[in-house]
DNA sequence: GTCCATTATTTAACTAGGTAAGTAATTTAA
DNA sequence: TTAAATTACTTACCTAGTTAAATAATGGAC
């Protein structure tokens, strides 16, 4: 196994697992995160919007939208379409995403701190380099 | 979400699964492989070795070896510390280790092809630089 | 030698990714 | 206007990561 993507899939096993403990007070995991973050972002997404944004398949979007539901993290409305399932932030995200986010923060810089802007342009341009 | 964040999980998501899809033909997933690669490399490893060379918890060995010595593609023994599993390639696995590699091989040159050496260096540098 | 701490591995239960195949609503086209 | 194709989402089933707690063998202190 090429020494890179060795490095690249423990990097992100590392990012997850402490994202997962930074969330841990918050009875939130990573990926329910990133999906509450868009919602936010977006006010109202469709799941087709959801797992297109965060390019993963649609079936694991189901799962982590229902769990969030069931944790009162999100609301389900449906519009006209009535395939779709309107996802929005219920009352109590609402309320208690700013605090989520600050913890978020604090952890990105942390673990960003060795990291110069021009690190981190570096490292996305490389990335985008691999997507091409 | 931090872009840079966002970015890693998206081309680590990409790469693993390209990665099984090259696999599929072996019936053999990328994590399956990655465990194969360093057993294959070590010639023998205890579940211990493994976790540790992979950075992965010792419960996700477990299943692994369990799974790729159902698939005959492992071979699992015991030494004077009976606590101990020592894992090593199967007949089989060792016969086909060749063709498996040079199908990852090409599809890692395949994956790659955008980045110059001074790119993989670069990229190695800032994931290090990520883990102090 | 016996008791206790440590080490190696496992089990259970959860989240999260994937594919393949299914259902229901909508759209297209003849 | 109805039949076929497409779209949105779901279900079922697999791999793979995690933590917490259990079991069994080893090693050390006395």
């Amino acid at each position: 196994m090429n020494p890179i993507f060795h490095h690249l899939f423990q990097t992100t096993r590392r990012l997850n697992k402490q994202l997962n403990r930074t969330l841990n007070p918050f009875q939130l995991h990573a990926s329910q995160w990133s999906v509450l973050y868009c919602v936010q972002k977006h006010e109202q997404m469709t799941l087709t919007d959801i797992w297109t944004y965060l390019n993963v398949e649609a079936p694991t979007v189901t799962r982590t939208v229902n769990r969030l539901v069931e944790l009162d993290w999100l609301t389900v409305t449906h519009g006209d379409d009535r395939r779709e399932k309107l996802v929005s932030l219920s009352e109590r995200a609402i309320k208690q995403y700013p605090t989520v986010e600050q913890a978020i923060i604090t952890f990105e810089n942390e673990f960003l701190r060795n990291f110069t802007e021009n690190d981190a342009n570096q490292l996305m341009e490389l990335l985008h380099q691999l997507d091409k």
